[in-house]
DNA sequence: AGCATGCGTTCCATTCAGCGAGACGATGGC
DNA sequence: GCCATCGTCTCGCTGAATGGAACGCATGCT
């Protein structure tokens, strides 16, 4: 599996601790599919059988998987939720955004979405789903290549760092509106500075759509975007108010933080 | 670190894997603090700096924890969060209560809770506050003593599983009103059983009350426990309806389950 | 100012923990 | 009823993980 083993006995790899890294590539497996075995766990991270069963026995004495008893296969352990709820909980942007999310959430009536840059995808924080809202959405993971999303072009359109690394991971069209070659991309973030709001339809999924601001630091970074999300047809025919919205919240969120 | 080390060379601790425990104890570590560093949780898990410090790039390379690069030291990463919403979205348990959350949520006007035990624990898997509601109480976190609230009791009640592990774990109260002695504990469940469900006054936080109901299977055993939570006075004002909503709810669940 | 103590990081030789291969019994689809 | 495949467990070998020591750098006390 390693590309190169160094002379000395000093683990080579990236980030060193061969097991650790083995046993985070096995939850990670997870974020494909619910449940998986033994054999298939083993496969994926390119172990031995054996190797596999260890790794999964271990991670399930510490609650971070789990092991249905009747297939005998494994998923994710409820202890993730538990440390993963923690890390959100004391994330600044997160807490710092959270009362000004509940109001432009009560303003727009809309979805309202918290995202973080993370390379050139977003992973999302929080989401205040509109009770009216099509649950269909729901099924939305917690992470998306930035080009399609429209608060990865609203931080991508004003942070360069980001835009060359959403331009280096590549475009992953999620639908046929999707953004799929740099001049689409060029162009609509220079469309998105212009306007100061990012816009996106139907990249996503057909028929969804979402106007985004970005929180922008004095040195230019994109810490987080706001973005409001709606039918297609309806953002459509009233783009102003939304896209005012969460300029708004975007700014006070900026100033909140104080950066 | 190991109790006792078996006469071949193969792995006797409780899980197996060494450094995979050490990393995750590592993760664990982070439960009391914000941030720690390098020397403080070398301490806290027994190894050496230099174990500690290399277990911490290690999960930093895959986003499970992160480096404040300001101060040197480190905290949880958003990947907790990514793979622990995962986890949650797929439990059956919570995805089956939702919409039945929502609607209690609704009727009642509190803040709505769906535990789960694990040992002799609660960990809580959703929680729906009222905007209405007091934010002090938001700082609860995510695993209480299943003795204090009025989730592990009405569960414990029903489970003497549960009971069993909540008594082995035995009793660290919250506050003076918690349940302190076997005795008390003995005659809260007995209490419980009678009425249906169990009532929580002060004995997580003062001011603070709850109504809870189990939701129980065929065969006995608790799966998880819906609450409503309120102020101490108001809650001890009006007891009956939420019951009533909490039981109801309950056993829905326990239906929708079809255990 | 100077010193001392603590931090996070890096290096290195030692050795024991983790590795893959293989055997085993249970399960389930054809 | 068979064969393929599953999860589990054992075992000897070896190289990856370990602890200790050294380093540079803050911080705070004298």
């Amino acid at each position: 599996m390693t590309t190169e083993v160094s002379t000395t006995g000093r683990p080579a790899v990236d980030g060193g601790l061969h097991s650790v890294l083995a046993a985070l590539d096995v939850l990670d497996c997870f974020t494909d599919a619910d449940e998986l075995g033994v054999t298939d766990i083993a496969r994926r991270i390119g172990v031995a059988k054996s190797t596999a069963h260890r790794l999964l026995t271990t991670l399930c004495a510490r609650g971070m998987a789990e092991k249905n008893e009747e297939t005998g296969r494994y998923r994710l352990g409820m202890k993730l939720h538990e440390l993963g709820s923690l890390a959100l909980q004391r994330n600044r942007v997160h807490q710092t955004a959270l009362p000004l999310l509940q109001e432009l959430h009560h303003l727009t009536g809309g979805t309202v979405h918290l995202g973080v840059p993370d390379g050139g995808q977003v992973i999302y924080l929080e989401r205040l789903v509109s009770p009216t809202a099509a649950p269909a959405f729901a099924r939305i993971g917690r992470r998306l290549p930035g080009q399609c999303t429209s608060s990865g072009k609203a931080m991508a359109a004003f942070d360069r760092r980001i835009a060359a690394a959403q331009a280096r991971a590549g475009f992953t069209p999620l639908t046929t509106a999707s953004i799929s070659s740099s001049q689409g991309y060029a162009s609509s973030l220079a469309q998105t500075r212009r306007q100061g709001f990012a816009v996106s339809i139907d990249e996503v999924a057909l028929g969804l759509a979402s106007v985004a601001a970005p929180v922008l630091a004095h040195d230019g970074s994109a810490w987080a975007a706001i973005s409001v999300v709606g039918g297609s047809k309806q953002l459509r025919g009233d783009l102003d108010r939304p896209a005012r919205l969460v300029r708004l919240a975007a700014q006070r969120l900026a100033w909140a933080l104080g950066i």
